[in-house]
DNA sequence: GCTCTCACG
DNA sequence: GACGTACGTGAGAGCA
């Protein structure tokens, strides 16, 4: 059948599939993902993943014919018509380029057609295939997010912006150019373009373009009429460059008829042969995609080729552990008594084993143990089943142990005293975890390493730390995926339903990966001059962090539940309300809906839609309308209910009600998990529930820590440190006004604000204060003028006035930012105080990513001290306390909550407060003095 | 599953 | 000359 009406052609601009898969490889950590022989083939992965889930999709807008086209060199006849067109083309990134080949690799091995012409550009082949399709009356999608292409959008014919992953027709167009798509080449011969090196107009940028296309109606009409234009600069601008104009909208056309050896029919989707694909994936050596593709070709996938020797640059050449295969006849189950002990024995002798455990639930208060695996040397593990469940239940819903397992006493009495033993080292993947379930029969494991904490210190920043992607990173293995095991959803089974002999084989795997990652990993600590970081600042936060989460804190159900139903009234008059206003019902917790409500139905101006094509709303926007009482009367009113409507909603939902589920039946009190990796710059995160997040800063929120309890006769301390992020900076960016102010005790806003401001500290006024400090977040933040103007809602301007005159003022401050930045460009990674590294992959980007990560380079090390200062006193913090009848509960970045009887509460309170004022020592000594400031309470509202 | 919004330091 | 921005998190609700 020859190509016409019915059919699809998917027209994929090679360049920008790339970057996208480059650009998506660096967010995902795939970025650092080397062939054996050292070449990057992380974006090439990424390209074949979605070159193959094209091909292969079902959706009803699947293509029935497809193209990749490529430019084929960097001269066209665009450099006929203007030497220096894109001439200012960045340079490609060097891990990038040697991957462009590949990808025309990739797309001859699945069978798509792969296009590109001497002399033109990409855009012009696509312009020319486009045109032929639609003529034929078949539909037509672009893949590429080149602004340069949106002039071919019509009817017949879309965009898909694979970076953003939305669709592109001429409303988008209009949204991006203010001008119909058929009127783009006139706006941009007018704006012109800095990336190709168009000129354009001098001084006219694409709203002023889009202003006068739409006034005079297309760019000729427009240039024989300039004359006519009011203001001086545009007229002139016109009238003096008419020809460069000219000469722009000639590079900017793009050509509809550039000569194809190719015609549509030879773009239909077929099948790849199976032989060269698989010679290139195998080759590449992605081994998930070639066991995928030869899944569906219904062939078998090929052995792997030998790896060749080769190095890498950024992970240093696995040992030869690491390149053994990954085989499933080294897993073995034990299920007899003498199997078990012949294991312990292997286990003292070799000294060192890694240890995973198998559960009912990722929550570990809730999780019964299943299974317990083992390894100790690579490529051998072993799995005991333990309480796994015979397929079927009993009339009761519940069901039988499956046959052939010890039982789960004599097990764990066998291996305690190992587990305990101080010769043999256990290694886990994420011991925090274990530890809790072995802690909950009795055992406390020491010592003991964990990879995931040892990733960590080591890569902080350029991968996360979960076992799949360390595997896959550091192994080139990708683990059996526990879905497979469990399913999903609804549907989904717990681990003791999963049939022994497929739990024997996923979990030992995991012994077996983990083992392999610490002998990977633990040679790399020195060399990377991180073992202190581990050592002192990871592994022993371990005990101290388990312990925590299982006392857990007393919350009071009651206290909860009234105030729930306390906000469902207040937000039920609320919604009644705010209905009446808008005169229709509509749900008030849609954005969406009161978006339309407020900009289309109530004429609000200055509606801002986001990408997704939905008004903004967010609290700043409705704080803005509220202040629209003469104009808008109806929606100021409006806008300030929903506000109101929302707090409410929000803590109910997220606190008052979500927090009562998290009450454990047994202990009556929520316990949370904390993550060691979570954050970059190493602090902690709280999960289930999350307990840094609390609200406090209004006083309706408030409230809701006075459900947070001690149990009768005792109290709650919290101690928290006073602006550490602040005194951090004075000592690092060693400025001495600051830090002297620090240890006189002033107010350090007031302070700031005095300095700036040339105003005398006791005829401070509160407004300049809050500006001063929103200055001095800002410092900590990477300031920008646009973030501290947006911050402060003051123009612009004025908002770089005070940042130069801070800089001016403190210039310590901007030898720090430029250092900090300087030293990331040329490193890769900054450092805290206590030498934690948290890397930067991005820093040397262009555009607008490069901003974001140069901010999160200057606050890295700032935020980053901060979190090793607490986790120093929160490791120091058990021995300090010891035998007092007290306990640490929480962590929230920079307090610390603890429950102590009544009458010890003062003993107690001293000694944490000495603890993390000299928490840095020996290690740093500050040039400012640490200051903890301590509150106790029978609520969490009262001591805070 | 993604996006928006909002709670904390 | 415009881009799109304060740093670091996690969770619930709406919506496709």
């Amino acid at each position: 059948m020859g190509f016409g009406k019915g059919c699809h052609l998917h027209l994929i601009d090679g360049s920008a599939y790339i970057f996208r898969a480059y650009h998506q490889a660096s967010g995902m950590e795939m970025k650092y993902r080397y062939r054996s022989d050292g070449t990057p083939t992380g974006a090439v992965q990424l390209f074949c993943n979605m070159l193959w889930s094209q091909i292969t999709s079902t959706k009803r807008d699947a293509p029935t014919h497809v193209a990749v086209i490529f430019d084929h060199s960097s001269e066209t006849f665009r450099n006929a018509i203007y030497p220096l067109y894109k001439a200012n083309r960045p340079e490609l990134p060097e891990d990038l380029r040697p991957q462009f080949p590949l990808t025309r690799d990739a797309t001859r091995a699945f069978n798509i057609a792969c296009i590109e012409t001497e002399g033109y550009e990409a855009d012009d082949i696509i312009a020319t295939l486009a045109a032929r399709a639609t003529e034929a009356g078949g539909d037509v999608t672009i893949i590429s997010s080149d602004k340069d292409l949106m002039q071919l959008v019509g009817p017949g014919v879309m965009m898909f912006d694979p970076m953003k992953s939305r669709a592109i027709g001429p409303d988008e167009v209009f949204e991006k150019f203010g001008v119909a798509p058929n009127r783009v080449v006139d706006v941009q011969a007018l704006s012109g373009d800095s990336v190709d090196n168009v000129p354009g107009a001098p001084g006219i940028g694409i709203k002023t373009a889009a202003l006068l296309i739409q006034e005079y109606g297309d760019l000729d009409t427009l240039l024989a009429r300039a004359g006519e234009i009011k203001q001086p600069k545009r007229r002139e601008s016109l009238i003096d460059n008419a020809d460069q104009i000219r000469i722009s909208r000639q590079l900017v056309q793009l050509k509809a008829d550039t000569p194809l050896d190719v015609t549509l029919d030879d773009l239909e989707v077929r099948t790849p042969e199976p032989d060269r694909i698989m010679e290139f994936l195998n080759r590449m050596e992605f081994r998930t995609l070639t066991r995928r593709v030869a899944d569906s070709l219904k062939i078998a996938p090929p052995a792997p080729l030998p790896e060749s020797a080769g190095t890498n640059p950024n992970h240093p050449e696995p040992t030869a552990p690491d390149r053994l295969p990954f085989d499933h006849a080294g897993y073995e189950p034990v299920t007899t008594p003498d199997a078990l002990h012949a294991w312990i024995t292997a286990i003292r002798d070799h000294g060192t084993v890694a240890v995973d455990t198998e559960t009912t639930s990722l929550d570990e208060m809730r999780a019964e143990l299943v299974g317990i695996s083992l390894s100790v040397t690579p490529g051998k593990a072993a799995y005991i089943p333990l309480t796994h469940r015979s397929g079927t239940d009993d009339l009761f819903g519940t069901s039988q142990l499956a046959p052939g397992q010890l039982p789960l006493d004599d097990v764990l009495a066998a291996l305690k005293p190992v587990l305990e033993d101080p010769a043999i080292l256990k290694i886990g993947q994420n011991m925090k975890y274990d530890w809790k379930i072995f802690a909950r029969h009795g055992i406390r494991i020491t010592p003991f390493d964990d990879t995931m904490l040892m990733s960590s210190a080591l890569h902080a920043g350029l991968n996360s730390h979960g076992m799949d992607t360390l595997s896959e990173t550091h192994l080139g293995h990708t683990p059996i995926p526990i879905k497979s095991l469990l399913g999903t959803g609804k549907s989904a089974i717990t681990f003791d339903r999963v049939a022994i002999p497929d739990a024997v084989k996923y979990a030992a795997e995991d012994a077996d990966i983990t083992l392999r990652l610490w002998q990977h990993f633990k040679p790399q600590l020195h060399r990377a001059a991180v073992t202190t970081v581990y050592e002192t600042l990871e592994r022993p936060l371990v005990p101290v962090l388990a312990e925590m989460e299982m006392a857990g804190v007393q919350v009071d159900r009651d206290t909860l539940s009234r105030m729930s139903n306390a906000f469902a009234q207040k937000m039920a008059g609320l919604e009644a309300e705010i209905q009446e206003i808008a005169g229709e019902p509509f749900n008030v917790g849609s954005p969406k809906q009161l978006g339309e409500i407020l900009f289309d139905r109530m004429q609000v101006p200055g509606g801002a839609k986001g990408k997704t094509g939905a008004y903004a709303t967010g609290a700043d926007i409705l704080e803005d309308i509220t202040t629209l009482e003469d104009t808008h009367p109806q929606a100021a009113r409006l806008a300030a209910l929903v506000l109101d409507w929302r707090q409410i909603a929000k803590l109910k939902s997220t606190y008052t009600d979500a927090l009562q589920d998290h009450i454990h039946p047994e202990t009556g009190r929520v316990h949370t998990s904390y993550s060691i990796t979570g954050a970059v710059t190493g602090r902690l995160s709280s999960t289930d529930p999350n307990l840094q997040n609390i609200p406090v800063r209004t006083e309706e929120g408030r409230r809701i820590r006075e459900a947070f309890v001690a149990p009768k006769g005792r109290l709650l301390v919290s101690l928290d440190y006073s602006q550490i992020e602040l005194r951090i900076l004075a000592h690092i960016a060693d400025i001495p006004e600051l830090q002297q102010a620090f240890r006189d005790g002033l107010d350090i806003h007031a302070l700031t604000a005095s300095e700036m401001f040339n105003v005398p500290l006791d005829q401070m006024t509160p407004d300049i204060r809050r500006q001063a400090k929103a200055i001095n977040f800002g410092v900590i933040y990477g300031i920008s003028g646009f973030g501290l103007a947006r911050n402060l809602r003051i123009p612009r301007a004025e908002a770089q006035g005070f940042i130069d005159r801070y800089f001016q003022r403190f210039p310590g401050i901007k030898g720090y930012m430029d250092s900090t930045i300087k030293d990331a460009q040329a490193r890769g990674f900054v450092t805290t105080l206590f030498g934690r590294k948290i890397h930067t992959p991005e820093i040397n980007a262009k555009g607008p990513t490069a901003g974001f990560a140069k901010r999160a380079a200057i606050n890295a090390p700032i935020q980053g001290t901060a979190a090793d200062v607490i986790r120093r006193a929160m490791i120091r913090m058990p021995t300090a306390i010891e035998g007092l009848p007290a306990r640490m509960l929480l962590q929230v970045h920079d307090e610390l909550l603890f429950e102590v009887d009544e009458d010890a509460a003062p003993t107690l309170a001293a000694r944490a407060k000495e603890v993390m004022e000299s928490a840095a020592h020996p290690a740093v000594h500050f040039k400012v003095p640490l200051i903890v400031e301590a509150g106790q309470g029978r609520t969490w509202a009262e001591a805070h």
